[in-house]
DNA sequence: TTAAAACCTTTGAGTCGCTACAAGGTCAAG
DNA sequence: CTTGACCTTGTAGCGACTCAAAGGTTTTAA
């Protein structure tokens, strides 16, 4: 009964924030952020003043949280809003950002490749529990300075530990 | 003669903050910031209020700056720096940090290496330049929502374009 | 000698993409 | 009528810096 009028309210066209969240794999607060960088446009309201959104928004959302997942900044997601927005527009200038973002992926899983490689020689010089005066992996760290040759922008090792579960 | 001047006090044991930026191949900003967060000792000063260091602040920005450049967060170079100032202690769990932190690399890579699949197939929707409302790209980033499953530290593909080049 | 350039200082704000909180308003169920 | 789930705004925080303002000091060179 419950069940049938919830099924019955999210076959229709409109919803509050926390359904589109749902829906979006997104959350809340995420959704109002978008708002404030225009990244998705102002919700209507309600009498009450809740945001008010429609299956528009919520393909909107879907659109901008695929990018996401794909380690797109927001400022590239703007880019191709942009062209969804002007279908007679020629399409090759998202081809030539996808192109560049794909570099951008492969030249990072390059630099990450070298550090494994760095921290497993690093890791070679103390391969049991020792003293720490004599542990090879600190004296190692303490040489030379190594190149870190990055011009990247897909984000790091230590990030997304908490976040990007979809949910809050 | 100037040179020789300069090579005599690059010699010298004291120098001040742009010095030691240049030595360590980081900036001045970054070492007041260090200093802030307590990862280097307050420095001595100079009548005139200028940070002093010595060779020895010169190691232990050189240590930070090394394992930063294998992408560890500040907490795990301020527990390598703990394990540094203890030398009788066992270095067993030094070990066990790089373990986890190569482990945080590694997952970052296969999921750099997902992404890149994906981004591929995306691309491959559209390899001509079309009008926006026919391409298969935009169409592709409409669709369902892939699974993140991301629980890492390792820094983005956007991330370090302007930054870590070791001189501000 | 003096003026410009190159340092140094502190403080505070900005970056990115959220996330979390506080303090309050609204609404449906029991 | 109260509880609790939702919604609102505004603000602050995360990590690891980076930059700018506004001023003090030191070095260089005309
Ligand atoms: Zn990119
Ligand atoms: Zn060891
Ligand atoms: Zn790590
Ligand atoms: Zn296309």
């Amino acid at each position: 009964m419950a069940e049938l009028a919830a099924l019955n309210e999210r076959s229709e066209t409109t919803m509050k924030i926390s359904e589109l969240a749902r829906l979006a794999g997104s959350n809340a607060e995420t959704i109002r952020y978008y708002e404030r960088e225009g990244l998705l446009p102002k919700a209507s309201r309600s009498e009450s003043n809740y945001r008010i959104y429609s299956v528009a928004h919520l393909e909107r959302l879907t659109f901008i949280r695929h990018c996401r997942n794909l380690d797109m900044t927001l400022g590239e997601i703007r880019t191709l809003l942009r062209f969804k927005a002007s279908p007679e527009e020629n399409c090759g200038e998202v081809n030539r950002l996808l192109d560049d973002h794909i570099e951008h992926v492969v030249r990072r899983i390059g630099e990450l490749q070298e550090l494994e490689r760095q921290l497993r020689d690093l890791r070679g010089c103390c391969p049991d529990g020792r003293q720490a005066a004599a542990c090879g992996i600190l004296e190692g760290l303490s040489q030379p300075l190594l190149e870190k040759a990055s011009g990247n922008h897909v984000p790091g090792v230590h990030e997304s530990f908490a976040s990007n579960t979809g949910k809050s």
